[in-house]
DNA sequence: CGTCTATTTGAATGTACTCAAAAGCGGTGG
DNA sequence: CCACCGCTTTTGAGTACATTCAAATAGACG
């Protein structure tokens, strides 16, 4: 539980008694490997926080799988189309390891905003954040070719190379696993000669 | 100046006095085809409603632009990266059409908003906005044909077939101004048949 | 060890791309 | 009002790259 208070307190400037009540609104969660935290029609009515382990979302369209991304170890996560509207979600939110997650969920997030407005803020943060990774993926998705789509993403985050499954990312850049795979052998042989 | 109050009062319950005062900071600006209000490198310090005209705001990489999107009449528009954090833009916005524009400076905005609190929640919904587009544009780029991209943007955007040249709507589906041109065609060939 | 899934490899196909040229269109100035 | 210029859009041909389908290999897990 450290890790969230430590990540919480870079976020915002909150003192003990604020960082204590937000505390007291954790609920753990632990999730195992390929079991799903949100399926398409549920209700994202809380935000998540990695403790251990590596999350993906996804949207599936005609039985095709788009993954919107990945999130690992102090990643904070919602999908705030349904957390905010309280609509049902479009998106699958699905363990790729063994998880710890906190959940804080909407009505007691709410109470606490009322009480502490500095966790407004905070909110604020994650908004603005989520706007700035699909922003740059949106830039990436449209102007890059598919093998620098993936050196890009790489090259940003490191760990989904060491950690997630190759049609995993294949399905993040938008392309078939045999096309990343060629990719990968193209990469290597580029970087031999 | 009446269309942005009216959209003000479908976003926001606001009384009277608040109305006022949001009509208070608004800064007409009038910007000719093909003009830019921002470039790269500039601070996006305030947001834009627009009252007539069309604009899009774009990045530019490595000399090729990539178009973000598209705003019309009634849209709002902000690089919020850039407006709330003071960071220097990426983006470049160009009017499309001779546009007539509401700007909101975001000094004037916080002084605004430490007065009345009701327009934080203006800004939520403006970030929320900006989310929803960003998602629905991401899951589009990542899962669909280039076809099918096109058809499903004009789909949801009927005014930008009418008002947006070939190029710059091949820009924002990340094609070629060819491609869309060949897609055109096979398009209507389909539908004749 | 055996099964199931993930990844790689191959071959054929399809689609978008580049480059180049022509046609269309809008605006300007004579 | 017409002629010209620049820019946009279309069309063509050839190339490059991703896709599909199929099969083989490798890995994970019970």
């Amino acid at each position: 539980m450290q890790s969230v208070i430590t990540d919480l307190s870079r976020l915002i400037d909150c003192n003990e008694n604020e960082s204590i009540a937000f505390k007291n609104i954790l609920r753990l969660k632990t999730i195992k490997k390929n079991e799903h935290l949100l399926v398409e029609g549920d209700f994202c009515n809380f935000g998540l926080f990695i403790a251990e382990g590596c999350i993906r979302y996804y949207y599936l369209v005609d039985g095709v799988e788009s993954t919107g991304n990945f999130f690992f170890e102090n990643d904070w996560y919602a999908d705030f189309e349904s957390f905010l509207y309280g609509k049902p979600s479009l998106q699958n939110i699905e363990a790729l390891e063994d998880c710890e997650l906190y959940l804080v969920y909407k009505s007691d997030f709410e109470k606490l905003v009322s009480e502490y407005p500095v966790f407004n803020s905070f909110l604020r943060i994650m908004m603005e954040r989520t706007i700035k990774g699909l922003t740059g993926r949106n830039m990436a998705m449209s102007l890059l070719s598919h093998e620098e789509r993936y050196l890009r993403f790489v090259k940003y985050c490191p760990k989904v190379v060491e950690r997630v499954s190759l049609k995993h990312i294949a399905s993040y850049l938008g392309i078939q696993p045999e096309s990343l795979s060629r990719i990968r052998t193209r990469i290597t042989l580029n970087s031999k000669s």
